[in-house]
RNA sequence: CGGGGUGUGGCGCAGUUGGCUAGCGUACUUGCAUGGGGUGCAAGGGGUCGGAAGUUCGAGUCUUCUCACCCCGACCA
Protein backbone atom coordinates (compact mmCIF):
# COMPACT_ATOMS: atom_id res chain seq x y z
CA UNK A 1 0.00 0.00 0.00
CA UNK A 2 1.30 3.41 -0.87
CA UNK A 3 1.58 6.53 1.25
CA UNK A 4 -1.85 7.20 2.68
CA UNK A 5 -0.97 10.19 4.81
CA UNK A 6 -1.17 13.82 4.03
CA UNK A 7 2.20 15.47 4.47
CA UNK A 8 2.83 18.47 6.68
CA UNK A 9 3.77 20.46 3.61
CA UNK A 10 0.58 19.62 1.69
CA UNK A 11 -1.93 20.17 4.45
CA UNK A 12 -0.85 20.52 8.02
CA UNK A 13 -4.21 20.14 9.71
CA UNK A 14 -5.12 17.16 7.54
CA UNK A 15 -1.78 15.61 8.43
CA UNK A 16 -2.64 16.04 12.10
CA UNK A 17 -6.08 14.48 11.69
CA UNK A 18 -4.65 11.57 9.71
CA UNK A 19 -2.17 10.79 12.45
CA UNK A 20 -4.76 10.85 15.19
CA UNK A 21 -7.00 8.49 13.23
CA UNK A 22 -4.44 6.18 11.67
CA UNK A 23 -2.26 5.86 14.73
CA UNK A 24 -5.42 4.74 16.49
CA UNK A 25 -5.34 7.44 19.15
CA UNK A 26 -8.91 8.73 18.95
CA UNK A 27 -11.92 9.19 16.75
CA UNK A 28 -15.01 11.31 16.57
CA UNK A 29 -18.03 9.99 18.38
CA UNK A 30 -21.75 10.08 17.76
CA UNK A 31 -21.86 13.13 20.03
CA UNK A 32 -20.98 16.38 18.36
CA UNK A 33 -17.61 17.70 19.43
CA UNK A 34 -16.88 14.78 21.72
CA UNK A 35 -14.21 12.21 20.98
CA UNK A 36 -13.62 8.59 21.76
CA UNK A 37 -10.09 8.15 23.06
CA UNK A 38 -9.01 4.74 21.85
CA UNK A 39 -6.86 2.34 23.88
CA UNK A 40 -3.57 3.36 22.27
CA UNK A 41 -4.27 7.05 22.78
CA UNK A 42 -5.58 6.50 26.27
CA UNK A 43 -2.42 4.60 27.15
CA UNK A 44 -0.45 7.77 26.45
CA UNK A 45 -2.79 9.73 28.71
CA UNK A 46 -2.39 7.11 31.44
CA UNK A 47 1.36 7.49 31.23
CA UNK A 48 1.05 11.25 31.49
CA UNK A 49 -1.31 10.88 34.43
CA UNK A 50 0.99 8.51 36.25
CA UNK A 51 3.99 10.83 35.97
CA UNK A 52 2.08 14.01 36.82
CA UNK A 53 0.22 12.37 39.67
CA UNK A 54 3.49 11.38 41.26
CA UNK A 55 4.83 14.89 40.79
CA UNK A 56 1.74 16.32 42.49
CA UNK A 57 2.01 13.90 45.39
CA UNK A 58 5.72 14.62 45.72
CA UNK A 59 4.88 18.29 46.15
CA UNK A 60 2.41 17.54 48.90
CA UNK A 61 -0.91 17.33 47.07
CA UNK A 62 -3.71 14.82 47.51
CA UNK A 63 -6.43 13.78 45.08
CA UNK A 64 -10.12 14.29 45.70
CA UNK A 65 -13.26 14.38 43.60
CA UNK A 66 -15.95 17.02 43.25
CA UNK A 67 -19.29 16.81 41.39
CA UNK A 68 -19.74 17.02 37.65
CA UNK A 69 -22.72 19.33 38.17
CA UNK A 70 -22.60 22.83 39.53
CA UNK A 71 -25.68 24.76 40.71
CA UNK A 72 -26.25 27.59 38.29
CA UNK A 73 -26.31 30.18 41.08
CA UNK A 74 -22.69 29.41 42.00
CA UNK A 75 -21.57 30.73 38.69
CA UNK A 76 -22.75 34.24 39.12
CA UNK A 77 -20.82 34.69 42.37
CA UNK A 78 -17.54 35.59 40.74
CA UNK A 79 -18.21 38.20 38.08
CA UNK A 80 -15.32 37.77 35.64
CA UNK A 81 -15.47 33.99 36.02
CA UNK A 82 -19.07 33.79 34.86
CA UNK A 83 -18.31 36.15 32.02
CA UNK A 84 -15.49 33.94 30.86
CA UNK A 85 -17.42 30.69 30.81
CA UNK A 86 -21.11 31.58 30.40
CA UNK A 87 -21.02 31.31 26.62
CA UNK A 88 -19.87 27.71 26.55
CA UNK A 89 -21.81 25.94 29.28
CA UNK A 90 -23.98 22.84 28.95
CA UNK A 91 -27.01 23.03 31.20
CA UNK A 92 -29.12 20.32 32.81
CA UNK A 93 -32.73 21.41 33.06
CA UNK A 94 -34.72 18.19 33.58
CA UNK A 95 -34.28 14.90 35.34
CA UNK A 96 -36.73 12.55 33.66
CA UNK A 97 -37.77 11.21 30.28
CA UNK A 98 -41.05 9.66 29.29
CA UNK A 99 -42.38 7.66 26.39
CA UNK A 100 -43.40 9.81 23.49
CA UNK A 101 -47.21 9.89 22.95
CA UNK A 102 -46.74 8.86 19.32
CA UNK A 103 -44.87 5.79 20.52
CA UNK A 104 -41.64 6.78 18.83
CA UNK A 105 -38.86 6.95 21.37
CA UNK A 106 -38.69 9.10 24.46
CA UNK A 107 -39.14 12.81 25.17
CA UNK A 108 -38.30 15.15 28.01
CA UNK A 109 -40.88 15.03 30.77
CA UNK A 110 -41.72 18.71 31.17
CA UNK A 111 -43.13 18.11 34.62
CA UNK A 112 -39.69 17.02 35.78
CA UNK A 113 -38.08 20.41 35.62
CA UNK A 114 -35.21 21.09 38.02
CA UNK A 115 -35.82 23.65 40.72
CA UNK A 116 -32.36 25.03 40.08
CA UNK A 117 -30.66 24.23 36.81
CA UNK A 118 -27.26 22.55 36.89
CA UNK A 119 -24.21 23.50 34.86
CA UNK A 120 -21.95 20.75 33.63
CA UNK A 121 -18.59 21.92 34.97
CA UNK A 122 -16.38 23.81 32.53
CA UNK A 123 -13.95 24.02 35.48
CA UNK A 124 -14.54 23.47 39.16
CA UNK A 125 -13.51 26.62 41.01
CA UNK A 126 -17.02 27.50 42.10
CA UNK A 127 -18.12 24.14 43.49
CA UNK A 128 -14.74 23.66 45.13
CA UNK A 129 -14.68 27.06 46.79
CA UNK A 130 -18.19 26.61 48.00
CA UNK A 131 -16.96 23.39 49.61
CA UNK A 132 -13.73 24.82 51.00
CA UNK A 133 -15.74 27.35 52.98
CA UNK A 134 -16.72 24.53 55.34
CA UNK A 135 -13.22 23.11 55.51
CA UNK A 136 -11.50 26.21 56.78
CA UNK A 137 -11.85 27.83 60.18
CA UNK A 138 -8.32 28.55 61.26
CA UNK A 139 -4.86 29.01 59.81
CA UNK A 140 -4.29 25.52 61.23
CA UNK A 141 -6.59 24.14 58.50
CA UNK A 142 -4.38 25.60 55.80
CA UNK A 143 -3.00 25.02 53.32
CA UNK A 144 -5.44 22.84 51.42
CA UNK A 145 -3.54 21.12 48.62
CA UNK A 146 -6.00 19.20 46.47
CA UNK A 147 -6.01 17.97 42.92
CA UNK A 148 -8.73 16.25 40.96
CA UNK A 149 -8.61 14.19 37.79
CA UNK A 150 -11.82 14.85 35.94
CA UNK A 151 -13.66 15.53 32.73
CA UNK A 152 -14.99 18.98 31.93
CA UNK A 153 -17.31 20.32 29.25
CA UNK A 154 -16.95 23.51 27.25
CA UNK A 155 -19.41 23.86 24.42
CA UNK A 156 -16.94 24.75 21.71
CA UNK A 157 -18.08 25.99 18.32
CA UNK A 158 -15.32 24.34 16.45
CA UNK A 159 -13.57 21.23 17.68
CA UNK A 160 -10.49 19.25 16.79
CA UNK A 161 -9.46 15.90 18.23
CA UNK A 162 -7.41 16.44 21.40
CA UNK A 163 -6.77 20.12 20.70
CA UNK A 164 -10.27 21.34 21.33
CA UNK A 165 -13.20 19.09 22.14
CA UNK A 166 -16.47 19.80 23.90
CA UNK A 167 -15.58 17.32 26.61
CA UNK A 168 -12.01 16.73 27.67
CA UNK A 169 -10.02 15.09 30.43
CA UNK A 170 -7.71 17.03 32.66
CA UNK A 171 -6.48 17.55 36.15
CA UNK A 172 -7.25 20.66 38.13
CA UNK A 173 -5.38 21.54 41.28
CA UNK A 174 -7.10 23.86 43.75
CA UNK A 175 -5.20 25.12 46.73
CA UNK A 176 -5.95 27.47 49.61
CA UNK A 177 -3.32 29.33 51.61
CA UNK A 178 -3.08 31.66 54.55
CA UNK A 179 -0.78 34.17 52.88
CA UNK A 180 -0.44 35.76 49.51
CA UNK A 181 3.23 34.85 49.25
CA UNK A 182 2.55 31.21 49.92
CA UNK A 183 -0.14 31.14 47.21
CA UNK A 184 2.15 32.80 44.71
CA UNK A 185 4.92 30.36 45.58
CA UNK A 186 2.48 27.49 44.99
CA UNK A 187 1.45 28.93 41.64
CA UNK A 188 5.07 29.19 40.55
CA UNK A 189 5.97 25.79 41.91
CA UNK A 190 3.25 24.11 39.86
CA UNK A 191 4.32 25.98 36.76
CA UNK A 192 7.79 24.52 37.29
CA UNK A 193 6.28 21.06 37.70
CA UNK A 194 4.51 21.43 34.36
CA UNK A 195 7.61 22.75 32.64
CA UNK A 196 9.62 19.84 34.03
CA UNK A 197 7.03 17.36 32.79
CA UNK A 198 6.66 18.79 29.32
CA UNK A 199 10.39 19.21 28.75
CA UNK A 200 11.70 16.04 30.33
CA UNK A 201 8.92 13.62 29.54
CA UNK A 202 7.28 15.01 26.43
CA UNK A 203 10.66 16.19 25.10
CA UNK A 204 9.13 19.53 24.25
CA UNK A 205 10.83 22.79 25.26
CA UNK A 206 8.57 25.45 26.77
CA UNK A 207 8.66 29.14 27.55
CA UNK A 208 7.56 29.98 31.06
CA UNK A 209 5.85 33.25 31.62
CA UNK A 210 2.79 35.18 32.66
CA UNK A 211 -0.21 36.09 30.57
CA UNK A 212 -1.24 39.58 29.60
CA UNK A 213 -4.54 40.83 31.02
CA UNK A 214 -6.35 39.87 27.80
CA UNK A 215 -5.29 36.26 28.00
CA UNK A 216 -5.69 35.85 31.73
CA UNK A 217 -7.95 33.15 33.20
CA UNK A 218 -11.41 34.37 34.11
CA UNK A 219 -11.21 35.11 37.81
CA UNK A 220 -7.43 35.06 38.20
CA UNK A 221 -5.16 37.83 39.43
CA UNK A 222 -2.23 36.42 37.52
CA UNK A 223 -2.06 33.56 35.03
CA UNK A 224 1.24 31.74 34.55
CA UNK A 225 1.71 29.52 31.55
CA UNK A 226 4.04 27.31 29.63
CA UNK A 227 4.04 27.90 25.89
CA UNK A 228 5.33 25.49 23.29
CA UNK A 229 5.81 25.80 19.56
CA UNK A 230 4.32 23.41 17.03
CA UNK A 231 5.90 22.46 13.71
CA UNK A 232 3.62 24.76 11.75
CA UNK A 233 4.93 27.74 13.69
CA UNK A 234 1.87 28.16 15.87
CA UNK A 235 2.10 28.33 19.63
CA UNK A 236 0.26 26.00 21.95
CA UNK A 237 -0.38 26.67 25.62
CA UNK A 238 0.65 23.44 27.31
CA UNK A 239 -0.33 24.25 30.86
CA UNK A 240 -1.53 27.04 33.12
CA UNK A 241 -1.19 27.90 36.77
CA UNK A 242 -3.28 30.69 38.26
CA UNK A 243 -2.81 32.90 41.26
CA UNK A 244 -6.42 33.65 42.15
CA UNK A 245 -5.74 36.12 44.95
CA UNK A 246 -8.74 36.33 47.24
CA UNK A 247 -11.28 36.57 44.43
CA UNK A 248 -12.92 33.20 45.00
CA UNK A 249 -12.52 33.37 48.77
CA UNK A 250 -14.48 36.62 48.75
CA UNK A 251 -17.07 35.34 46.30
CA UNK A 252 -17.66 32.22 48.40
CA UNK A 253 -16.93 33.74 51.77
CA UNK A 254 -14.02 31.50 52.69
CA UNK A 255 -12.52 33.08 55.80
CA UNK A 256 -10.13 31.87 58.43
CA UNK A 257 -8.80 33.13 61.74
CA UNK A 258 -5.12 33.95 61.49
CA UNK A 259 -2.45 33.70 64.17
CA UNK A 260 -3.33 37.17 65.39
CA UNK A 261 -6.89 36.08 65.92
CA UNK A 262 -8.20 38.16 63.05
CA UNK A 263 -10.49 37.04 60.24
CA UNK A 264 -9.02 37.03 56.75
CA UNK A 265 -9.91 35.63 53.36
CA UNK A 266 -7.79 32.72 52.15
CA UNK A 267 -5.49 32.97 49.15
CA UNK A 268 -6.06 30.64 46.23
CA UNK A 269 -4.43 28.97 43.26
CA UNK A 270 -5.59 26.64 40.53
CA UNK A 271 -3.61 24.85 37.86
CA UNK A 272 -4.30 22.40 35.09
CA UNK A 273 -3.19 20.42 32.09
CA UNK A 274 -5.46 18.46 29.79
CA UNK A 275 -5.60 15.80 27.11
CA UNK A 276 -4.64 18.67 24.86
CA UNK A 277 -1.08 17.71 25.77
CA UNK A 278 -1.55 14.70 23.52
CA UNK A 279 -2.24 17.08 20.66
CA UNK A 280 0.95 18.93 21.51
CA UNK A 281 2.88 15.69 21.66
CA UNK A 282 1.66 14.70 18.20
CA UNK A 283 2.39 18.03 16.56
CA UNK A 284 5.75 18.49 18.22
CA UNK A 285 7.56 15.38 17.04
CA UNK A 286 5.67 13.52 14.35
CA UNK A 287 6.72 13.38 10.72
CA UNK A 288 5.27 12.54 7.32
CA UNK A 289 5.42 8.84 8.10
CA UNK A 290 3.22 9.20 11.13
CA UNK A 291 3.38 9.52 14.87
CA UNK A 292 6.70 9.85 16.68
CA UNK A 293 6.57 9.26 20.43
CA UNK A 294 9.20 10.11 23.02
CA UNK A 295 10.30 6.87 24.73
CA UNK A 296 9.28 8.09 28.17
CA UNK A 297 5.61 8.35 27.19
CA UNK A 298 5.25 5.62 24.56
CA UNK A 299 2.70 2.96 25.55
CA UNK A 300 5.42 0.48 24.70
CA UNK A 301 8.97 1.51 23.92
CA UNK A 302 10.12 -1.49 21.94
CA UNK A 303 8.37 -3.86 19.60
CA UNK A 304 9.90 -7.14 18.51
CA UNK A 305 8.82 -8.53 15.15
CA UNK A 306 9.71 -12.13 14.39
CA UNK A 307 10.66 -13.12 10.84
CA UNK A 308 10.02 -16.73 9.88
CA UNK A 309 8.72 -19.08 7.25
CA UNK A 310 7.76 -22.23 9.04
CA UNK A 311 6.30 -22.86 12.46
CA UNK A 312 9.53 -24.48 13.59
CA UNK A 313 11.36 -21.28 12.70
CA UNK A 314 8.87 -19.18 14.64
CA UNK A 315 9.38 -21.40 17.65
CA UNK A 316 13.12 -20.98 17.38
CA UNK A 317 12.92 -17.22 16.88
CA UNK A 318 10.39 -16.88 19.70
CA UNK A 319 12.75 -18.42 22.22
CA UNK A 320 15.32 -15.78 21.44
CA UNK A 321 12.78 -12.97 21.19
CA UNK A 322 11.29 -13.74 24.58
CA UNK A 323 14.76 -13.93 26.04
CA UNK A 324 15.49 -10.43 24.75
CA UNK A 325 12.09 -9.21 25.93
CA UNK A 326 12.82 -10.46 29.41
CA UNK A 327 16.25 -8.85 29.47
CA UNK A 328 14.75 -5.50 28.38
CA UNK A 329 11.93 -5.67 30.88
CA UNK A 330 14.42 -6.47 33.63
CA UNK A 331 15.88 -3.00 33.23
CA UNK A 332 12.52 -1.25 33.02
CA UNK A 333 11.91 -1.12 29.28
CA UNK A 334 8.39 -1.88 28.07
CA UNK A 335 8.26 -4.37 25.22
CA UNK A 336 5.64 -5.81 22.95
CA UNK A 337 6.41 -9.07 21.20
CA UNK A 338 4.20 -9.17 18.14
CA UNK A 339 4.04 -12.80 17.10
CA UNK A 340 0.69 -12.52 15.36
CA UNK A 341 0.64 -14.84 12.41
CA UNK A 342 -2.19 -12.86 10.86
CA UNK A 343 0.00 -10.02 9.61
CA UNK A 344 3.18 -9.99 7.56
CA UNK A 345 6.43 -8.54 8.90
CA UNK A 346 6.37 -5.69 6.38
CA UNK A 347 2.84 -4.83 7.39
CA UNK A 348 3.87 -4.75 11.04
CA UNK A 349 6.87 -2.55 10.28
CA UNK A 350 4.63 -0.02 8.62
CA UNK A 351 2.06 -0.15 11.38
CA UNK A 352 4.51 0.42 14.22
CA UNK A 353 6.09 3.18 12.24
CA UNK A 354 2.93 5.23 12.02
CA UNK A 355 2.06 4.41 15.59
CA UNK A 356 5.33 5.95 16.65
CA UNK A 357 6.90 3.08 18.58
CA UNK A 358 10.40 4.39 19.40
CA UNK A 359 12.39 1.22 18.69
CA UNK A 360 11.65 -1.81 16.57
CA UNK A 361 13.61 -5.05 16.68
CA UNK A 362 13.41 -7.59 13.88
CA UNK A 363 14.59 -11.08 14.61
CA UNK A 364 14.80 -13.83 12.00
CA UNK A 365 16.55 -17.14 11.28
CA UNK A 366 19.57 -15.28 9.94
CA UNK A 367 19.90 -13.41 13.25
CA UNK A 368 19.58 -16.61 15.22
CA UNK A 369 22.41 -18.05 13.20
CA UNK A 370 24.64 -15.00 13.51
CA UNK A 371 23.70 -13.85 17.01
CA UNK A 372 22.41 -10.49 15.79
CA UNK A 373 19.25 -8.42 15.84
CA UNK A 374 18.08 -5.65 13.53
CA UNK A 375 17.30 -2.42 15.35
CA UNK A 376 15.30 0.42 13.79
CA UNK A 377 14.76 3.75 15.54
CA UNK A 378 11.63 5.71 14.77
CA UNK A 379 12.95 9.25 15.18
CA UNK A 380 15.65 9.05 12.50
CA UNK A 381 14.37 5.91 10.71
CA UNK A 382 17.90 4.50 10.92
CA UNK A 383 18.34 0.73 10.81
CA UNK A 384 21.34 -1.05 12.27
CA UNK A 385 22.28 -4.59 13.12
CA UNK A 386 23.58 -5.19 16.62
CA UNK A 387 24.96 -8.20 18.41
CA UNK A 388 22.57 -9.89 20.80
CA UNK A 389 25.27 -9.49 23.45
CA UNK A 390 24.30 -6.70 25.82
CA UNK A 391 21.28 -5.89 23.70
CA UNK A 392 19.35 -4.57 26.71
CA UNK A 393 22.06 -2.05 27.48
CA UNK A 394 22.27 -1.07 23.81
CA UNK A 395 18.52 -0.44 23.65
CA UNK A 396 18.50 1.45 26.93
CA UNK A 397 21.11 3.84 25.60
CA UNK A 398 19.28 4.11 22.32
CA UNK A 399 16.01 5.06 24.05
CA UNK A 400 17.78 7.72 26.05
CA UNK A 401 19.36 9.00 22.87
CA UNK A 402 15.98 9.16 21.12
CA UNK A 403 14.43 11.05 24.03
CA UNK A 404 17.28 13.54 23.95
CA UNK A 405 17.30 13.81 20.18
CA UNK A 406 13.58 14.66 20.09
CA UNK A 407 14.05 17.39 22.66
CA UNK A 408 17.12 18.80 20.90
CA UNK A 409 15.34 18.80 17.56
CA UNK A 410 12.31 20.57 19.03
CA UNK A 411 14.60 23.01 20.84
CA UNK A 412 16.52 23.85 17.70
CA UNK A 413 13.29 24.31 15.81
CA UNK A 414 12.04 26.72 18.44
CA UNK A 415 15.29 28.69 18.39
CA UNK A 416 15.21 28.88 14.60
CA UNK A 417 11.59 29.96 14.77
CA UNK A 418 12.09 32.76 17.26
CA UNK A 419 12.62 36.19 15.76
CA UNK A 420 13.37 39.57 17.28
CA UNK A 421 11.43 42.26 15.49
CA UNK A 422 11.62 46.04 15.81
CA UNK A 423 9.11 47.51 13.40
CA UNK A 424 5.55 46.92 12.35
CA UNK A 425 6.19 45.88 8.75
CA UNK A 426 8.70 43.30 9.83
CA UNK A 427 6.34 42.12 12.56
CA UNK A 428 3.58 41.39 10.05
CA UNK A 429 5.93 39.89 7.54
CA UNK A 430 7.56 37.49 9.99
CA UNK A 431 4.20 36.36 11.32
CA UNK A 432 2.81 35.73 7.88
CA UNK A 433 5.82 34.15 6.24
CA UNK A 434 7.85 32.48 8.94
CA UNK A 435 5.53 32.17 11.91
CA UNK A 436 6.91 31.08 15.23
CA UNK A 437 7.60 33.22 18.28
CA UNK A 438 8.12 36.91 17.65
CA UNK A 439 9.90 38.94 20.33
CA UNK A 440 8.79 42.53 20.16
CA UNK A 441 8.32 45.57 22.32
CA UNK A 442 4.82 46.30 23.55
CA UNK A 443 3.47 49.32 25.36
CA UNK A 444 1.70 47.19 27.95
CA UNK A 445 -1.88 48.15 27.10
CA UNK A 446 -4.76 45.83 26.34
CA UNK A 447 -5.90 48.14 23.53
CA UNK A 448 -2.65 47.69 21.66
CA UNK A 449 -2.69 43.94 22.13
CA UNK A 450 -6.27 43.86 20.87
CA UNK A 451 -5.42 45.86 17.77
CA UNK A 452 -2.42 43.72 17.02
CA UNK A 453 -4.62 40.67 17.29
CA UNK A 454 -7.19 42.13 14.92
CA UNK A 455 -4.58 42.97 12.31
CA UNK A 456 -2.35 39.93 12.52
CA UNK A 457 -4.21 37.19 14.46
CA UNK A 458 -1.21 37.09 16.78
CA UNK A 459 -1.56 37.39 20.53
CA UNK A 460 0.88 37.78 23.37
CA UNK A 461 1.67 34.23 24.38
CA UNK A 462 3.50 35.28 27.49
CA UNK A 463 5.78 37.70 29.19
CA UNK A 464 8.66 35.39 30.06
CA UNK A 465 9.72 34.96 33.68
CA UNK A 466 13.02 36.73 34.35
CA UNK A 467 12.54 38.59 31.11
CA UNK A 468 15.54 40.87 30.45
CA UNK A 469 14.55 44.52 30.67
CA UNK A 470 15.45 46.57 27.64
CA UNK A 471 14.29 50.03 26.65
CA UNK A 472 12.51 50.18 23.32
CA UNK A 473 9.46 51.35 21.44
CA UNK A 474 6.21 49.45 21.06
CA UNK A 475 6.20 47.75 17.69
CA UNK A 476 2.63 48.91 17.08
CA UNK A 477 2.08 52.20 18.89
CA UNK A 478 5.66 53.47 19.12
CA UNK A 479 5.17 54.26 22.78
CA UNK A 480 7.98 53.52 25.23
CA UNK A 481 8.42 49.93 26.37
CA UNK A 482 10.67 48.32 28.94
CA UNK A 483 10.77 44.76 27.62
CA UNK A 484 10.10 42.48 24.71
CA UNK A 485 7.17 40.09 24.97
CA UNK A 486 6.42 36.90 23.03
CA UNK A 487 3.89 37.14 20.22
CA UNK A 488 2.61 34.27 18.09
CA UNK A 489 -0.41 32.88 16.36
CA UNK A 490 -1.75 30.15 18.53
CA UNK A 491 -3.96 27.10 18.88
C1' C B 1 -22.92 31.25 15.05
C1' G B 2 -21.76 33.06 9.48
C1' G B 3 -19.50 31.29 4.55
C1' G B 4 -17.95 26.93 1.66
C1' G B 5 -17.74 21.57 1.11
C1' U B 6 -18.83 16.30 1.95
C1' G B 7 -22.21 12.10 3.45
C1' U B 8 -23.05 5.57 -1.45
C1' G B 9 -20.56 -2.19 1.85
C1' G B 10 -15.52 -1.43 7.55
C1' C B 11 -12.36 2.54 4.95
C1' G B 12 -11.42 5.51 0.30
C1' C B 13 -14.26 6.68 -3.98
C1' A B 14 -17.22 6.46 -9.12
C1' G B 15 -22.20 6.68 -10.48
C1' U B 16 -23.80 11.19 -17.12
C1' U B 17 -29.78 15.07 -18.98
C1' G B 18 -33.88 10.63 -13.20
C1' G B 19 -34.23 4.31 -16.17
C1' C B 20 -34.30 -1.28 -15.27
C1' U B 21 -29.58 -6.22 -11.62
C1' A B 22 -25.75 0.18 -7.55
C1' G B 23 -20.15 -0.37 -9.25
C1' C B 24 -14.49 0.11 -8.35
C1' G B 25 -10.15 0.02 -5.07
C1' U B 26 -8.97 -1.60 -0.37
C1' A B 27 -10.31 -4.30 3.86
C1' C B 28 -12.95 -8.99 5.17
C1' U B 29 -13.79 -14.86 4.59
C1' U B 30 -11.81 -19.54 2.37
C1' G B 31 -7.93 -22.26 -0.31
C1' C B 32 -3.00 -22.71 -2.27
C1' A B 33 1.60 -20.50 -2.69
C1' U B 34 4.47 -16.67 0.01
C1' G B 35 7.06 -14.59 4.55
C1' G B 36 14.25 -9.76 6.24
C1' G B 37 9.52 -3.16 4.40
C1' G B 38 2.18 -2.63 3.67
C1' U B 39 2.57 -10.58 -0.43
C1' G B 40 0.47 -13.16 -5.11
C1' C B 41 -3.37 -15.91 -7.47
C1' A B 42 -8.33 -17.88 -7.28
C1' A B 43 -13.19 -18.18 -5.30
C1' G B 44 -16.74 -15.89 -1.92
C1' G B 45 -19.75 -12.72 1.72
C1' G B 46 -21.23 -7.79 2.79
C1' G B 47 -24.96 -1.68 0.81
C1' U B 48 -33.13 -0.02 2.87
C1' C B 49 -27.07 5.22 -1.19
C1' G B 50 -26.75 9.98 6.51
C1' G B 51 -32.18 10.61 8.14
C1' A B 52 -37.39 12.37 7.16
C1' A B 53 -41.04 14.13 3.91
C1' G B 54 -42.29 15.24 -1.14
C1' U B 55 -42.33 15.32 -6.91
C1' U B 56 -42.56 11.05 -10.48
C1' C B 57 -44.77 5.30 -13.96
C1' G B 58 -39.76 5.16 -11.83
C1' A B 59 -35.19 8.74 -7.09
C1' G B 60 -28.27 7.32 -5.28
C1' U B 61 -29.67 11.18 -9.00
C1' C B 62 -34.76 16.44 -8.49
C1' U B 63 -37.26 19.62 -4.19
C1' U B 64 -37.82 20.86 1.06
C1' C B 65 -36.49 19.98 5.93
C1' U B 66 -33.03 17.71 9.26
C1' C B 67 -28.48 15.38 11.30
C1' A B 68 -23.29 14.62 11.25
C1' C B 69 -18.39 15.60 9.77
C1' C B 70 -14.42 18.59 7.22
C1' C B 71 -12.30 23.51 5.70
C1' C B 72 -12.31 29.05 6.35
C1' G B 73 -13.94 33.00 9.80
C1' A B 74 -15.75 34.99 14.98
C1' C B 75 -14.98 32.67 20.17
C1' C B 76 -12.02 29.66 23.36
C1' A B 77 -7.41 25.41 26.76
Amino acid sequence: MAQDFSTREENYSQWYNDIVIKADLAENSAVRGCMVIKPYGYAIWEKMQAVLDKMFKDTGHSNAYFPLFIPKSFFSKEASHVEGFAKECAIVTHYRLKNSPDGKGVIVDETAKLEEELIVRPTSETIIWDTYRNWVQSYRDLPILVNQWANVVRWEMRTRLFLRTAEFLWQEGHTAHSTQNEAIAETEQMLKVYADFVENWMALPVLQGIKSANERFAGAVETYCIESLMQDGKALQAGTSHFLGQNFAKAFDVKFTNKEGKQDYVWATSWGVSTRLIGALIMAHSDDKGLVLPPKLAPFQVVIVPIYKKDEQLAEVSVKALEIKKALEAIGISVKYDNRDTQKPGWKFAEYEFKGVPVRLALGPRDIEEGTVEVARRDTLEKKTYSQENIAETIKNLLEDIQKNLFDKAYKFREDSTTKVDNWEEFKSVLNNKGGFVLAHWDGTSETEQKIKEETKATIRCIPLNNPLEDGKCVFSGKPSIQRVVFAKSY
